[in-house]
DNA sequence: AGCATCTATTTGCATATACAATTAAATGCA
DNA sequence: TGCATTTAATTGTATATGCAAATAGATGCT
């Protein structure tokens, strides 16, 4: 039998699909953030991870997980690479379950180091999305639950 | 010397960074999908190709890249699993250099099956985040060049 | 024709991400 | 005490992603 129309479909998701839009502009965005912060050999994603865990000063990877909807496991790894930079450092606890970390003076160092590519590259996004469409971001990433870190 | 305040820091670009938020929505987002997609062992990321392939009838990795602002390996990986699916195939050109790529009537009907659980993860995404921000976020991927697709 | 150059795509390598299964440690209860 | 259960994190496996380098084919110039 003749295939099925398919047009009226790919145009439809093609013009609505909301996680289409998403990707991209996470794709885009991120690449703004590792761009500038490829001279000091730090990735956004890794960025985010020091951050919430100077925020947090003792942080557990299921807390950090929470607060970053990342799933434990993609923690795991991340974290593991940003020890061997000597960036990160577990403490250890009574329970032996817990593998709590913080930044090391190094991790706090390159915090430092990276807040004026971080500028830049945050201008730059502003600039991209608009002021509303930026402030809209903080509201949406509000309503995930679990406060915004 | 005494380490440098790093407080103050963090707390800013917790509270301001863009990436952070633009990449949490997008994993919380893209797995609102890729739940509702996973019975058909389709991931959002492969449905964007299968539509925008769709939507190109005769698509160049090239131009793909442009409208959906990826990188050509990155849709050339993506691209090789489709075909070995037998989602997507090559139609040989006169310049033996192009690799334009459709849809399998495979394709075609796995977009068809797709279309309901596609509805609800995007129904799903548009309550969370909201009428407002669903609508600045079209506005926001249009800004980045390169027509919606 | 022959060669440098340009263009389209793939390949090598590394990180990011998630799901499922596993390990390790604490806890509760018989 | 001893064992099932629960909790915290890691490990196995696969896809997604990007940068840099390599390949392959087309094109233009001499």
């Amino acid at each position: 039998m003749a295939p099925p129309k398919i047009k009226p479909l790919v145009d439809t998701i093609a013009e609505e699909c909301l996680a289409v839009r998403l990707r991209m502009l996470n794709r885009v965005v991120s690449k703004l953030y590792d761009d500038a912060l490829r001279p000091l050999e730090l990735k956004v994603s890794q960025m985010n991870i020091l951050v919430a865990t100077g925020k947090l000063e003792l942080a557990h990877p299921a807390d950090l997980c929470q607060h970053l909807h990342l799933e434990v496991s993609t923690l795991s790894r991340n974290v593991e690479r940003m020890k061997s930079r000597g960036w990160l450092e577990v403490v250890p606890q009574d329970d032996g379950r817990s593998q709590p970390i913080r930044l090391t003076s190094s991790g706090k160092r390159l915090l430092q180091k990276a807040a004026p590519a971080w500028k830049r590259a945050q201008s730059q996004a502003q600039s991209l999305l608009g002021k509303k469409a930026a402030d809209l971001l903080k509201d949406a990433a509000g309503k995930l639950g679990s406060r915004t870190l």
